[in-house]
DNA sequence: ATGTTC
């Protein structure tokens, strides 16, 4: 790519002078080995998001990026609380679409006899796919009390413990969530979907430490993580139609009232408001309260986890070692404050596809990682399994506290699909000791490692940026996917 | 990602 300047072994830069209108440069999170994968439409995608008013210092994208709605997927944009703008592309349509990790116990020995049961325990206790309900029955007024407490919900009915609440990212609920920014439709589509999975690249995954993949090992004990052949479980999903309905209502009002913002945008997709705009404000909240929904929703889903592997190893949670990490979102937008041209700032920072990475002694992380920085959880595919990384100083100063949050697909869903069966892919991947589980086999394809890149390429260019540090992998057992 | 085309 000719407009771009390469500024270290690991950083490109599109000057503001390759796009009329760009207010800041882009810059490109990448390595040379990954560089020539990242498509053209992200370059014109990103140098379209450095146009947009209220933008700081760069638009980024993180190693794992790829095409995405009007934004790219793994990308960060942050704007002026004042001057800028909020935009449904920027944060993704399902809105708190993140991971949590948690931990055990557990060794693989002691798990592997009853794996298939558990793997079949957990599948009939986490309703999974598109449309499904969930386990949860409740009237309006629970709905309501849910969207605006968010994780607090859980604590007082008896589905999360204040371990749980204290070790999810901002406690499991955003300021802001008003219900009277909600739509009829997304309430309706959100009240039954409480503890369900979703589908696509959504699952819930026993994976174990194999050998050699502790990195770091103070880290990792600060984090629970101690030893080999040591289990965890992996949870990745959002915040399922209420979202989707959330990112859908608003797109339809922004570009309605488009022509009353004077945005002047380059795509359409880009769809946004003035963040102190009516528009603006409402979509916050909205967010918010689906931010909020998201939250809960892998809060109820490890509440579902925990009963299930009491009922199959006879033991209570907390005799088999059950601990929520953390949670994170990867999908949202925050409002944060940092230093830009040495003058303090309040921004609102859209991660689409990336994790908050704060280093250590910032006040918003738990008190126990105080001393080492927040745990970023990154999920790769099925076949891979995914990451855990240390947040750093680093990441704050320079790309407002944000790091990867994935692999990033290479192919297209169609395509995965056209190389091997899902029933190809299930037989494969039982061979190399992975059993998975889902109700929509034929769906499966388009989740096939390939598909994705490799897991450790993008981890080790975060780490050489040192926008993260990886502390340890995990490699699948078991997956169930919707 | 998504009651997979308002």
């Amino acid at each position: 790519m000719k407009q771009m300047i390469k500024i270290s072994d690991n950083i490109w830069e599109i000057p503001t002078s390759v796009k009329s209108g760009m207010r800041v440069p882009a810059r490109i999170l990448s390595s040379e080995k990954l560089i020539g994968g990242i498509d053209n439409g992200v370059i014109d995608q990103i140098t379209n998001v450095a146009c947009l008013p209220g933008i700081q210092k760069y638009a980024l994208c993180m190693p794992d990026a790829h095409l995405g709605y009007g934004f790219p997927i793994g990308g960060v944009a942050a704007f002026d609380a004042q001057e800028g703008i909020i935009s449904p592309g920027g944060i993704g349509f399902d809105i708190n679409c993140g991971m949590r990790l948690i931990s055990t116990n557990m060794t693989v020995e002691e798990v592997k006899p009853k794996l298939a049961e558990v793997i079949e325990e957990l599948f009939n206790s986490v309703p999974s796919g598109v449309g499904t309900k969930g386990k949860i029955k409740l009237k309006t007024p629970d709905f309501n009390k849910l969207i605006a407490e968010g994780s607090k919900w859980c604590l007082d009915n008896g589905m999360a413990t204040d371990d749980d609440v204290e070790h999810t990212e901002t406690k499991g609920y955003i300021e802001g969530a008003d219900i009277r920014a909600i739509s009829g439709k997304a309430f309706n589509r959100g009240l039954n979907q409480i503890g369900t999975l979703g589908s696509g690249n959504h699952y819930l995954e026993i994976e174990y430490v194999r050998k050699g993949d502790i990195y770091n090992e103070s880290v990792a004990r600060t984090f629970g993580i101690t030893s080999p052949q040591q289990i965890v479980i992996a949870i990745h999903c959002g915040s399922r139609g209420f979202g989707h309905q959330v990112a859908t209502d608003y797109l339809r009002i922004f570009n309605q009232n488009s022509s009353k913002y004077g945005l002047n945008l380059k795509d359409r997709e880009l769809a946004a408001a003035p963040i102190t705009s009516a528009d603006g404000e409402a979509y916050y909240a909205a967010m918010a309260c689906a931010a909020n929904v998201a939250f809960v929703n892998r809060q109820v889903i490890t509440h579902f986890v925990k009963k299930s592997f009491e009922k199959v190893f006879n033991k209570t949670s907390e005799a088999l070692g059950l601990k929520t990490i953390y949670d994170v979102a990867h999908n949202i937008a925050r409002f944060e404050d940092y230093i830009i041209d040495g003058v303090p700032k309040r921004l609102l920072v859209h991660r689409k596809g990336a994790t908050r990475s704060f280093g250590p002694n910032n006040a918003d992380i738990p008190e126990v990682f105080r001393t080492v920085g927040q745990p970023v959880i990154v999920g790769g595919s099925m076949e891979s399994g995914s990451a855990l990384f240390v947040g750093t100083a680093y990441a704050e100063s320079e790309y407002f506290g944000s790091t990867l949050h994935g692999s990033g697909r290479v192919m297209s869903r169609t395509k995965a699909k056209k190389l091997i069966r899902g029933d190809e892919l299930q037989n494969n991947l039982k061979k190399q000791g992975i059993l998975i589980r889902t109700g929509h086999i034929r769906g499966l394809a388009e989740e096939a490692g390939f598909a994705y890149k490799s897991i450790d390429d993008v981890s080790q260019a975060v780490d050489a940026i040192g926008i993260s540090h990886l502390v340890a992998r995990f490699v699948p057992l078991g997956n169930i996917k919707g």
